[in-house]
DNA sequence: CTATTATTCAATAAATAAATTGAATAATTA
DNA sequence: TAATTATTCAATTTATTTATTGAATAATAG
């Protein structure tokens, strides 16, 4: 070793490199994707992704030793969510990063929305615009858990689940507007598609309730029942 | 398969891990601080990291097909760089995650600074107030290439390799303060040893150019030659 | 053309990580 | 107390990643 230093620096990367494989899973990004709306429990996050429970239960198991969430204890029920803010911000800048320097993410965006109405590239800055000034009707249509736990102000809740129980509420005349968890949950997409064929004018915006906050939106909480 | 929609995330989260699989290996970590300072070739990079050229190249291969650095051939030598300021940004959010959630990493860092002056935490706030107002002598101890690609206005060029020989010019009276690429480079350290051992009144600060630079400080690139 | 130099490629061994399975633990309910 | 449920643990197989080595390639200089 020429380098007396070496072992210095070996350990320093050594740590940064925790937060790297603990974002190198793609099942472990989809976690932290969840855990930033919100805390949830093992089973909800296994049965989200798809994975088994014991399964779901090791990648968040990687994700605590790499200190970037935490667990709590209530009843049988182990609820996980994120140790700090900033590693949903951290998430968000490694997501926008991706989509900047990888064109694939793009191309399988495109691909999965060909062909779908509503859901083409729309003037986003516009339609932010309409969405700040209340111009248009704003649909949250997260589950409602999620939608108290903090929601676009002046937004709707009407989860996708109940959308068809609720079209008479809605108004024809007007814009509608839906919103999601972010650019890859399909949720708005499934509403936006589901209004469409109902006659509304619905277009879906690709930001997450996060992308919202993260661009200052007043974004509001509704008391724990 | 429950939900038809999962292939879809799969590939979109996928493709998120690329850029963590990039930033997994604490190797690959170093490499791409060194390239936030400018653009290397393969050799100096191997050099820097106390790898063989070829181990070298083969990260740098895996940092390049996540698109996170470019090359460039220059007659024999292959130039890496960053692809996009934007990722010099993402590993210094990744740095500062580390730095806030991992206590290990502030543990291994006092660990080595154990016992030597000049090197305890001094009031930053304060010391970059100095900075800012001139207060103070500002010595870049970066090699000369690296000062004039981008230093602190009005900080003096003294290569850790030439403070021996530059004692004379430096003011006893003045408080000195040392920078260099940020706070796991020890050119800082040791040239603050050097100037204590001299009789200087001299103090180290953690932060980096990039550092700086992402601060708002004002910074100066001097003319190709 | 040959030699030199920087880099990459290809093959391998060793280490690490991933998903699966079934058992173990811990808290709760019947 | 026994049964149930959510989670974790442990063992296994499979796949991936890492570092090492020596050869191959490409650009340049003699």
């Amino acid at each position: 070793m020429k380098n007396p230093n070496r072992a210095f620096k070996d350990a320093i990367y050594e740590q940064f490199a925790r937060i790297g494989k603990a974002v190198s899973s793609p099942k472990r990004l989809e976690l932290l994707d969840i855990l930033c709306q919100g805390p949830r429990t093992v089973e909800v996050l296994a049965k989200e992704l798809s994975l088994t429970v014991a399964n779901a239960s090791q990648h968040l198991q990687i994700l605590r030793t790499a200190r970037l969430v935490e667990t709590e204890k209530e009843g049988l029920f182990v609820i996980y969510r994120l140790a700090d803010q900033a590693v949903c911000e951290f998430f968000l800048a490694m997501r926008v990063l991706a989509e900047s320097r990888l064109a694939e993410v793009e191309q399988i965006k495109r691909q999965f929305l060909e062909g779908r109405e509503g859901m083409e590239p729309v003037n986003r800055e516009a339609l932010l615009e309409l969405v700040r000034e209340g111009a248009v009707t704003v649909l949250d249509v997260r589950p409602a858990e999620e939608y108290n736990a903090g929601h676009i102000a002046g937004a709707i809740s009407l989860p996708l689940k109940e959308l068809e129980r609720h079209f008479s509420d809605l108004p024809r005349d007007q814009e509608i507007v839906a919103y999601c968890r972010g650019p890859y949950c399909v949720l708005s997409i499934q509403a936006v598609e589901m209004l469409r064929a109902k006659g509304f004018k619905a277009v879906r915006i690709e930001e997450g309730i996060q992308d919202f906050r993260a661009m200052g939106f007043p974004i509001v909480v509704n008391e724990e029942v």
